[in-house]
DNA sequence: TATGATCGATTACAGTTGTAAACGATAAAG
DNA sequence: CTTTATCGTTTACAACTGTAATCGATCATA
């Protein structure tokens, strides 16, 4: 759902027009669903003449910070290094996305300096 | 409620005394969760008299596991690298975590030559 | 202008979750 | 034995979610 929201204001005929290929939904659904979103102000709306053109409040980075907040307090009890640990344990990294972490991790330490 | 699970399989008003401390839920409360939990095979019990031990049915790992798995898929998509960035960037981590983190890495590239 | 299509809003209804009380059986106490 | 406290089970009920149909207004069309 969010997925096509980083993409501007749309309306909901283009909103499900472009949703009919990636989940079985009905209009009614949808439109149900935008309703919801715009009461918990997740979206808002600019109305031409009387179609909505519905936009984000929130931007997906946004989101997603607080997702991993939420997930890293809720499952790891906010302990970062050893969720780290696992996801890499279970995780099948190529020896370039390696490297890339670990300089990552150099310019942290930098940071900290 | 699950962290409780982490230490043997307990009765109810063992839970209850337990659970006192930390959350503010009626004892009926936390009597109707149990329920819940075995309904959904969640918890097993063995009985003992007209008493249940309560115990989970899943490790912690495997929960944590799972956790891990639809957190990836449901927020990144699935792509492990970005998810890892992230967590990183918004980080506090200190020259110790760091390094332990550089080590693993270490260890994940080993593993893969 | 009457009629039908279309919009967002309102209503529907089953399932899940949070939070708990009521119920029936049994063990403990008198 | 009867009363009472204590189990686990069943029922309650509001909020939220998934999924959608209906309703009132308006725009397009005949």
């Amino acid at each position: 759902m969010k997925l096509l929201w980083q993409k501007s204001p749309q309306t909901a005929k283009q909103l499900i027009e472009k949703l009919k290929s990636s989940v079985d939904w009905s209009p009614k659904t949808i439109k149900t669903l935008l309703n919801r979103l715009v009461n918990k102000c997740v979206l808002g709306f600019t109305t031409k003449g009387r179609i909505y053109e519905y936009h984000p409040l929130f931007t997906e980075d946004e989101c997603m910070q607080v997702e991993r907040n939420s997930f890293l307090k809720r499952v790891y009890n906010g302990a970062l290094t050893p969720m780290l640990v696992a996801f890499l344990e279970d995780s099948e990294l190529t020896n370039e996305e390696i490297e890339e972490l670990k300089k990552i991790l150099d310019e942290e330490s930098k940071g900290e300096a």
